[in-house]
DNA sequence: AGGATGTAATTGGTATTACCACTTGACCGC
DNA sequence: GCGGTCAAGTGGTAATACCAATTACATCCT
């Protein structure tokens, strides 16, 4: 009975979830030193190596500057994912530039697949159409298998850069500031 | 002359870079299963989380993927360029892909321009197209206005997540590996 | 014999601990 | 006042242990 296939997202990307939230929201401006590893591993109920790991990811992205014995720092913006203020008057930044954008590049990607796609990638996106019913018919949320969907049809473009963004932009999904709004605009409908 | 500034590399970057080079030189093809980490640490006689570190910086990238329990898998070459060994018979997955995606998702980009565009962007549009042709009769590189012109696009989406995948993708240009194979399709014709 | 099932080895995930290197700032002596 | 020295703080790396998920293999039942 596949219930729900949960999809157990490893710490590291939870953390830096956290954390990208802190810079984003306001609470460490551009420039400033964030707390020291181990205040962080203790804040977040963590040990320091999955913090490191969450930094670098962090790092990697460019999000924030490490420097030797002196902390770490905010290094840019990501120049626009979310509102920059905390109590700011965005009028609609948030989950439905998410919504939008992945409605925007998966439907070029529907028709991408539609060219490139071979038949066994076809029959992928099927499936994972069909296990999306299944879901539905549970009264189970069908998040993963609705990732699963958009997902397949990004592969069947053959084009791995278009697969990472559609992927980037649902793992934006599930953050710190959109679940709790996300799920209002979620009912089965697309 | 201000010497050259040491920079103590960190390990868990020289990692990357070693196993990003086992990639890339066609030791490991696409989808190949490479070494468990503790084998990576045994033979760079480097300690586990340096490994971890650097597992997670190139999964991050893009470059691999992490299953659980079962392996580190190749995801993606950053391009499937001129290496000698390589046994892949992929057609010309790389630049394309890059350029391909741009071309799909900045066309949505423009489109959704169009019906939300305010009048100012589409001035600052103008004056990036403008600047690009004046840099193209100085025969120089119309690399920034360029990149200029599509990130207004995106901006007058008034959508902050397409801002960053348009953004992403120009920044996965200048990659190590792109540039000098990216000149020979970037003739002034987009 | 063949398929289903349970079990053990492999492998990544996380936690704990310790120690080292570097930075920074304060303190002290000149 | 200026310079050096030292100590506290912070990131960097290592070693180890245990957990969870996966996979392969052996086993058993039909």
């Amino acid at each position: 009975m596949p219930l729900t296939s949960i999809e157990p997202r490893r710490l590291y990307r939870q953390i830096a979830e956290q954390i990208r939230g802190l810079i984003t929201s306001g609470e460490y401006a551009v420039g400033a030193r964030l707390p020291p590893e181990r205040d962080l591993a203790k804040q977040l109920r963590v040990s320091r190596p999955s913090v490191r790991e969450a930094l670098i990811a962090l790092e990697v992205e460019g999000l924030v500057e490490v420097r030797v014995g002196s902390g770490i720092y905010v290094h840019a913006p990501p120049a626009g994912f979310m509102a920059p203020g905390g109590a700011n008057g965005g009028p609609h930044s948030g989950p439905f530039e998410l919504i939008r954008a992945r409605k925007a590049i998966e439907g070029e990607c529907a028709a991408l697949a539609a060219k490139e796609g071979k038949r066994a990638q076809v029959n992928q996106i099927a499936d994972a159409l069909k296990q999306m019913e299944e879901d539905s018919h549970k009264m189970a949320q069908p998040l993963d298998a609705d990732r699963q969907f958009h997902l397949r049809i990004a592969e069947a473009t053959n084009n791995g850069a278009l697969v990472h963004v559609v992927k980037t932009l649902w793992e934006e999904r599930g953050g710190p500031l959109f679940t709790k709004l996300q799920h209002h605009f979620d009912t089965p409908k697309s």
